[in-house]
RNA sequence: CGGGGUGUGGCGCAGCCUGGUAGCGCACCUGCUUUGGGAGCAGGGGGCCGGAGGUUCAAAUCCUCUCACCCCGACCA
C-alpha cells in the first residue's frame, strides 16, 4: 500500500468520487459565443460534416460512457480511480490533473496545454533530429486542399470521404470549388511533386511537414482520437520501388527507435494487413504497443504508397534512358496520439510516469520549512542545487510555491509524472545532502540520499535508471500478456482476457472480419521478425508460413 | 429519425412538487496559524437560473414554444 494511501485513510481525507454524469461542459462554453459575422472580411469557414459513407469503427453503444469531469478544479483534492476500477476514467481524469491538456469549446477538440506541449516538443525532438540524420528536410504545405484533389485516388477519397471537414464559404461568398481541411496532404504535396520533378536528377524528394490535420471523428478522446491533432507528416518520391520501399522501412525503423529509446515504449514493428492499411497505399507498416489495459495502439505508421499518387498525379520523371516513368512515393506519420500512448503504458495509479529523456521537468525540486530562517537557507540550497543540475544539462523544476504543503507538491508533480524529485529541508541543508525520489518506485523504497556535492552524477544515473526499467517494465508486461494460442477456441479464450495472441496465419480478409466479428480482435500486424517453419493458421487451419499479432484494439 | 434524460457561479450539485431576499461543496482572493506525503480557521469575490414568449402583484419554480448536450435504439458500416 502506497504511503499516501495509508496517510489520507488515517485522516479520513478520501472522498468518493463525483457521480458520473453527462457531458456538457463544451456544449455549455460553446453557447453564447460570438460567431464572426458573415462577410466581416474574415474567412468564415462552415464546416460540414460530410458522411458520404460509413466507415468502420468502435463499438460505439457499450457500456456506461456518460463520464468525463470536464474540468481540473473539481477533481484536485481526489485521487485518481484506479486504473483497475475504471481504466478509461482513469485515464480522462489523468489527462486533465496532470495539466497536459484540456476540452476546447468545439466537441472533439482539445487544448494542448504548455506542459503537454512540452512533452510534445520533446517528442518533436527526438523524432525532427532523426528525421535530419536520414535526409529529410522540413516545409509546410497548406490547410486547405481542393475537394477534386482528394477525388483523384479512388480508395483515398473513399477512405477519407466520411471524415472530411469542407469550407464552402469564403469571405461571405460561396467557393466556386469547396476546400477540405486536410486530413493529410498526401494529395497537395503529390500536385507539388508534379511540378518540381522532371528527372532521375530530382529524386529522391524527401519532405517531411509538422502541422495539424482534421478529421471529423464520432467517438472522441484527449489525445487518441480528436477532430484535429498535432503530427508530422513525411512525404518522399523515389525512382524505384525498392528505393520506395526501403524509405518505408526506413522510417518504421526510426519510429521504433525513437518509441524504444526515447520513450520507452516497446513496440512490435510489422505490417498492417490489406484491411486495416492506409487508403491509398500498395501497404502499410505500424508500429505496435500495447497500453495498461492491454489493449493495442497504433503508435507510428509508415506507407509504400507505390505509384497510385503518382498515377493520380502525375508524378512523373525522365529516367536515364529518357524514358517516363512514375514515381514511387511513400508516408509516414506519428501524431500527438503518441502522448497517449506514453500515458497509458507507462502511468500508474498516481498519475502519469514520464520516461526521462522526454519528460519536460527531469526533476523537480520540493523545498520544505518552517520559519523564515529554514525557508531562507533552503531556498538557497535549493537554488544551488538547481543550478548545478542545470549546468550539468538536467531539466529542472525549482517548485517555490508558497502556501502549499510540501504533500501536495509531492502528490501534485507525481500526478504530472515527474521522473525524478529532490527534497531538501532543514535536515538536508545542515548535513549537506537531499533525498531523491523515483517515480517509477513508489514509497520509501524509491527514497534515498545523495550528498549536494556531485550531485549531477548521482541525478543523471538515477535518469537513465528510470528510463531503463520504466522499458523494462512494460516489456515484460507485454510480454506476459501476450499468447500463442494453437487453436481457435485458445485464441478466443486469449483474446477474452484481453492479451495479444502471436498466432500463424493465413487467412485472408474475409476470415480476418469474421474474426473481428466474434471476438472484437483485429489483426494489429505481421511482425517484420517472423520465426523459421511453418504452423497450421488460426483462422483456417491451413498451413502458415507467417505469424500475426491479434489483439483489441483502440 | 424515434424513445428517455439534463440545462442554476469555473466544476459538481440542491432549490422547482407547494411561486415571495438564489444556496451548498470544491476551486479562486485576503489574513493568521501551518508546512518531511493531498493543512486549519476567519473573512471575501463571482450566477440576467440555456433561450423566447405567456400566466401572476411577484417566476429558477407554473404554462407554451425553442435550442443545446448526454444515453438507448434506428440508419450507415
Amino acid at each position: 500500500m502506497r504511503d499516501d494511501h495509508e496517510h489520507r485513510d488515517s485522516r479520513g481525507v478520501v472522498r468518493p468520487r463525483p457521480a458520473p454524469r453527462g457531458h456538457r461542459q463544451p456544449a455549455r462554453a460553446a453557447r453564447g459565443r460570438p460567431l464572426p459575422a458573415a462577410g466581416a472580411g474574415g474567412l468564415v469557414a462552415r464546416l460540414q460534416q460530410r458522411r458520404l459513407r460509413g466507415r468502420p469503427r468502435a463499438d460505439v453503444s457499450r457500456g456506461p460512457r456518460a463520464r468525463s469531469p470536464h474540468s481540473r478544479a473539481h477533481v484536485m483534492a481526489d485521487s485518481l480511480p484506479t486504473r483497475q476500477q475504471d481504466f478509461n476514467e482513469w485515464y480522462n481524469q489523468l489527462v486533465l490533473r496532470a495539466d497536459l491538456a484540456d476540452y476546447a469549446p468545439v466537441r472533439g477538440c482539445m487544448i494542448v496545454k504548455p506542459y503537454g506541449w512540452a512533452l510534445w516538443e520533446n517528442i518533436q525532438g527526438a523524432l525532427d533530429r532523426r528525421f535530419k540524420a536520414t535526409g529529410h528536410v522540413n516545409a509546410a504545405f497548406p490547410l486547405f486542399i481542393p475537394k477534386s484533389f482528394l477525388e483523384k485516388e479512388k480508395q483515398h477519397v473513399e477512405g477519407f470521404s466520411p471524415e472530411l471537414a469542407v469550407v464552402t464559404i469564403g469571405g461571405g461568398e460561396e467557393l466556386t470549388e469547396p476546400l477540405v481541411v486536410r486530413p493529410t496532404s498526401e494529395t497537395i504535396i503529390g500536385h507539388a511533386y508534379a511540378q518540381w520533378i522532371k528527372s532521375y536528377r530530382d529524386l529522391p524528394v524527401l519532405i517531411n511537414q509538422w502541422n495539424s490535420v482534421v478529421r471529423w471523428e464520432l467517438r472522441t478522446k484527449l489525445f487518441l482520437r480528436t477532430l484535429e491533432f498535432w503530427w508530422q507528416e513525411g512525404h518522399t518520391a523515389h525512382a524505384t520501388y525498392d528505393e520506395a520501399e526501403a524509405e518505408t522501412r526506413q522510417m518504421l525503423d526510426v519510429y521504433t527507435d525513437f518509441a524504444v529509446n526515447e520513450a520507452a515504449v516497446p513496440v512490435i514493428p510489422g505490417a498492417k494487413s490489406p484491411s486495416e492499411k492506409f487508403a491509398g497505399a500498395l501497404h502499410s507498416y505500424t508500429i505496435e504497443a500495447m497500453m495498461g489495459d492491454k489493449r493495442a495502439l497504433q503508435a507510428g505508421t509508415s506507407h509504400n504508397l507505390g505509384q497510385n499518387f503518382a498515377k493520380a498525379f502525375n508524378i512523373q520523371y525522365l529516367d536515364r534512358d529518357n524514358q517516363l516513368q512514375h514515381c514511387w512515393t511513400t508516408s509516414w506519420g506519428l501524431s500527438t496520439r503518441f502522448i497517449g500512448a506514453i500515458i497509458m503504458v507507462h502511468g500508474d495509479d498516481q498519475g502519469l510516469i514520464l520516461p526521462p529523456r522526454l519528460a519536460p521537468y527531469q526533476v523537480v525540486v520540493v523545498p520544505i520549512y518552517r520559519s523564515d530562517a529554514e525557508r531562507a537557507s533552503v531556498l538557497e540550497t535549493a537554488a544551488r542545487v538547481k543550478t548545478q543540475l542545470v549546468t550539468g544539462g538536467v531539466r529542472v523544476r525549482l517548485d517555490e510555491r508558497d502556501g502549499v504543503t510540501p504533500g501536495f507538491k509531492f502528490n501534485d508533480w507525481e500526478m504530472r509524472g515527474v521522473p525524478l524529485r529532490i527534497e531538501i529541508g532543514p535536515r538536508d541543508v545542515e548535513k549537506r545532502s537531499v533525498v531523491l525520489a523515483r517515480r517509477d518506485t513508489p514509497g520509501k523504497a524509491g527514497k534515498s540520499f545523495a550528498p549536494e556535492e556531485g550531485l549531477t552524477g548521482a541525478v543523471t544515473a538515477a535518469l537513465e535508471s528510470i528510463q531503463k526499467s520504466m522499458y523494462e517494465r512494460a516489456q515484460s508486461f507485454m510480454r506476459a500478456n501476450t499468447a500463442e494460442p494453437r487453436t481457435y477456441d485458445e485464441f478466443k479464450q486469449a483474446i477474452e482476457a484481453g492479451l495479444f495472441c502471436r498466432v500463424w496465419w493465413s487467412g485472408d480478409g474475409e476470415r480476418e472480419a469474421a474474426i473481428k466479428e466474434e471476438t472484437k480482435a483485429t489483426i494489429r500486424c505481421i511482425p517484420l521478425e517472423q520465426p523459421d517453419g511453418e504452423g497450421v493458421c488460426i483462422g483456417t487451419g491451413r498451413a502458415a508460413k507467417q505469424v500475426a499479432i491479434f489483439g483489441r484494439a483502440y
